[in-house]
DNA sequence: GACAAACACGAGCGGTCGCTCGCATTCTAA
DNA sequence: TTAGAATGCGAGCGACCGCTCGTGTTTGTC
């Protein structure tokens, strides 16, 4: 065991330094945006942050650690929001209301971070960053359970997970759909994709308010 | 398909070769699977395909073209597939039902095709397969359209619009939990997705006024 | 069998990529 | 002031990419 796990030795940086690494790491988030990852290449990078290829691999050690900082600042980013967002919503309150206010806080963050979005959703993300959004996906599913599952009181687990599941991924689509649109369109589409969960989620807690057991499918 | 209408020179083509294409689209649509477009090597598909690289460009003008014909092959069939399966919806049925037939037989195509999924929602892919991508998902969106239109007779054209751009999308977020799952638990998720679909639409039809949509008009 | 066309090969060309390295410049601490 | 660390540069290395080309083999036609 020659070295320390994680922590590295004291590289001292200075202001000029932390400077450096914030327009490496933007001008890597527009390049990441507009090309992918694979497409993207560190001179680019290093053009558009306006520094040239060595300086660049003075902060970074490669290609892959640019990508994992700059998903993992906006996942960290994302995790806090979308945590406080769904853990503060009131218990008490009915579907509807739950589902308009969570959904206006989740798209509101989103709308405002767009490279987060690009950035994810590329089939050619380094291993890495794909664990890691895997992770924060799990986390949103658990605490989207634990609302389905205060709102549907003793139902089976695995269909609290399934309506976990379907939620989030039709406010993912829903969402797609949201960004490609803008001013009164896109406020008509946030309308409908909140009308398609709460249609979706009504009956399912009506069904179990009265104290019948899981819902008669299959 | 013996000739092209628009064909070039007459470059006449032995069985051999018919097979050798059919043989190199084939590992392509292994390999861009697996690794997408951009990071797919030409090299690498002759060499899943079992020929050299020269090989290969005895039958390609290069990488682009290996792909668009992949993917026009796959869309082709899509089209005629869903095409299909969308016009021979029965107008006169309930909302419930053509949902549930039309979504089972959209599933059951696409779980026999998985290469088409995975080659087109890459982001890198080259912009003649985007273009003939969004023409299908147009035509897609058209068609659903008028079944939309057919149960909400008298819908301003933006709500028809959006009705149908929500399904498809939800429709597409289903798609890929479905097919994340198998067995038991991928039927429990289309039975899901049935349900969020009848649930936001059925109330649309009611408020639309007669139960009974379009009769068959005269 | 003779001949041309189609098919097959694989070393390698020109190019880009991620990344390095030697060296110049700027900052910090004593 | 000055040593040395941090920062900055950019030509260029090695690897790999898409693709070519000279050459050899198979196939269809006479």
């Amino acid at each position: 065991m020659p070295d320390n796990p994680q922590s590295e030795q004291p590289r001292r940086r200075q202001a000029r330094g932390e400077r450096r690494v914030a327009q490496l790491l933007e001008a890597a988030a527009n390049v990441f945006c507009t090309t992918g990852y694979t497409a993207a290449s560190t001179n680019a990078i290093a053009r558009e942050a306006g520094v040239s290829p060595g300086t660049l691999y003075q902060f970074f050690p490669n290609k892959e650690a640019i990508a994992v900082e700059l998903s993992s600042k906006l996942m960290h980013e994302m995790r806090e929001s979308h945590g406080e967002t769904l853990a503060l919503v009131d218990p008490a309150a009915s579907v509807a209301d739950v589902i308009d206010t969570t959904i206006d806080r989740l798209i509101d963050f989103t709308c405002r971070r767009p490279e987060f979005f690009a950035l994810v959703h590329g089939p050619d993300i380094p291993g890495r960053i794909a664990e890691e959004h895997d992770a924060l996906h799990l986390s949103m599913v658990q605490r989207v359970e634990e609302l389905v599952a205060a709102f549907l009181p003793g139902a089976p687990r695995a269909d609290v997970e399934r309506v976990a599941q379907v939620c989030l991924g039709v406010y993912k689509s829903g969402l797609e759909l949201v960004l490609a649109r803008e001013g009164a369109e896109r406020d008509a589409y946030v309308r409908e994709i909140k009308d398609v969960l709460i249609r979706y989620l009504e009956p399912l807690v009506e069904q179990h308010g009265s104290g019948t057991p899981a819902p008669a499918t299959h």
